[in-house]
DNA sequence: TTGAAAGCGATACCAA
DNA sequence: TTGGTATCGCTTTCAA
């Protein structure tokens, strides 16, 4: 059996609070009986204060958690993903507090189960809202929260609308009318390729209608409207999904001049499925991640570290005043070499 | 105050085992009642069993700790990595299992108890074992272990010497003689830039020893050997730092006509250095990311997920043989375009 | 099917 | 400076 604290108090021949005090509060307790306890602490092999205990006992866990929506392991093949992953492990550095990742498994009651069980002192929601279940058992529970969209009392955010109306607005800028709009899973289990929808709220995803309704928005300007937008779905946020998305699309009659896409990646596969045809189609994207420069993709750039330390930050220490959680960072559309003025016909 | 398990006892009038039965084992208890202590424990806005308690008491946490020896942030900057953690991702996935990422301060006491501190079953430990005080603690606390290389009685790796020789090789064989080495912190606060070496042993960190001696082991076997080999220090493993090491050495005369990176985003930044000039310079990575098909980079692909989701198995369920937990995983030369045989002069 | 009692391993107050 | 005692919130035999 490993020892316990009790068994080194036995052991020194003192109680449990002076040995809990040699390692908490070491200015309790006389240097050389510290010395003492720790020495013999050694010797008996006590590796310290059992962390859960120590957390049961003190009310806080020393972590905060980290809910992805999709499944954990999607996240790491998100660029996005990880930057913001990145920027909320800066701030948990910063402040000494661990990350506890939580997978969600598949079922509605394991995934309740998994939000319920983690030993944590706050959530980092990314993307979620849509996720309202995760958002309702953490209030259950009394913990804070940060999501990265509105509506909650602390998120940190962009204005989704905007920013994809700014790109759609460069593209409309430059002669497109007969545009293609480019969305991960806008519908439950929509099929992969062209979807008939209403208009964005029709969206299943927040972050999706939002950049959908921007897009529309610019679309609008210029006369074109629901339900003639065509829209595409892809099965992920992958760039193989976006390509799928696309695939077939240029083949028919009176293709369109232009893809939005509501990610990077999207955007990306999509150029993978269009191949030689890319240098005439214009194609944007949304984020700008690493490989977007490198692909020229003209796209819509949001600070992925800063919203994850921001978010991080506002969790781990709440800013006094309230109005002060909910947080729109700016965005910028970033033109390069994949959109072009429409081709003269 | 939040209620407890005990308020709801009280509240519907049953003792806290039943209610404690009633959240975790349906079977020992009338349908009824248990449908009446969670009616109740609704109202009362009990969120369920404490989940530090439950880890206390039952003796585990539910979740697996997972340690890089750089700061956390930049795991995320390096595409290896992300990419092992989501193989380890997915692994804790499937069994339901959280994964705890421990930030290490800076200072060495701090660091220490940021390990004795986490609330978690057992440690993934990524390119440690230099980080040896790391691996005590965990023993001293007596959990299991699953490092990325040997000696360990529980590792995943990769065969780095050999690995090294096999690109290294392959630049030999196209008539490279002088070539420089690039690797990362090769000794503690070395300089960016050319440094002196005795031997691949001298190196601090046991990854880069190990594909430094492949690459030596190639070159000795054509008549190439320390101290006269070119070694590049990078202060850090990121493509800036990996420019920067390579900066000037190509200004001078007789120049060397291949450089062997350490990792693929070293090698990546050597070519950003190059410019023009890569395409009379072979440059070879090591690992095969993403970015590295992209560029063309000739290097050693190693299974990234691979070895992460291997790595958390091992850990999560143990093969009932000791040395089944000795895993070294195939790797492959990757031959692309950024390497050519040595320009006739 | 239900309840009583005994911890899990530690911390913090207050008194000595 | 040290120790006693209550408690953190729950699970788990075992007996009723």
């Amino acid at each position: 059996m490993r020892p316990t604290l009790q068994d080194v108090a036995t052991a020194v021949g003192v109680s449990r609070s002076t040995v809990s005090n040699a390692y908490c509060r070491p200015d309790q307790l006389s240097a050389a009986l510290r010395t003492r306890i720790l020495d013999t602490a050694r010797q008996l092999g006590y590796p310290g204060p059992n962390p859960t205990a120590r957390s049961l006992r003190r009310g806080f866990a020393g972590a905060i958690g980290v809910l992805f929506t999709s499944q954990l392991s999607y996240a790491f093949t998100d660029p996005f993903a990880v930057r913001f992953l990145a920027g909320v492990a800066a701030a948990a550095e910063r402040h000494g507090t661990s990350l506890l990742l939580v997978p969600l498994p598949t079922g509605a009651t394991q995934a309740r189960a998994a939000v319920e069980n983690a030993a944590v002192d706050g959530f980092c929601v990314y993307c979620a809202a849509d996720e309202d279940w995760a958002l309702d058992v953490i209030r259950g529970r009394g913990l804070p929260f940060v999501t990265t969209a509105p509506p909650a009392d602390r998120y940190v955010g962009i204005d989704e609308r905007a920013a994809a109306r700014s790109v759609a607005d460069h593209l409309v800028g430059l002669g497109h009318r007969r545009v293609a709009l480019l969305a991960d899973t806008v519908l439950p289990e929509a099929p992969p390729g062209p979807l008939r929808l209403a208009g964005a709220d029709a969206a299943r995803h927040p972050t999706t209608r939002g950049r959908l309704a921007g897009f529309a928005d610019a679309l609008a300007a210029v006369g074109v409207d629901w339900p003639d937008i065509t829209l595409l779905n892809a099965t992920g946020n992958s760039r193989a999904a976006g390509a799928g998305a696309v695939a077939g699309l240029f083949a028919g009659d009176d293709p369109p001049t232009a893809v939005l896409a509501a990610s990077d990646v999207l955007a990306l596969g999509a150029l993978d499925a269009l191949g030689e045809r890319a240098a005439t189609v214009s194609v944007t994207g949304f984020d700008d991640v690493a490989e977007a420069a490198a692909a020229g993709l003209t796209t819509v750039r949001q600070p992925a570290e800063e919203k994850g330390r921001i978010a991080a930050e506002l969790l781990l220490d709440p800013p006094a005043d309230d109005a002060a959680g909910q947080i729109l960072l700016p965005t910028e559309l970033v033109v390069r070499t994949s959109t072009r003025p429409v081709p003269r016909s």
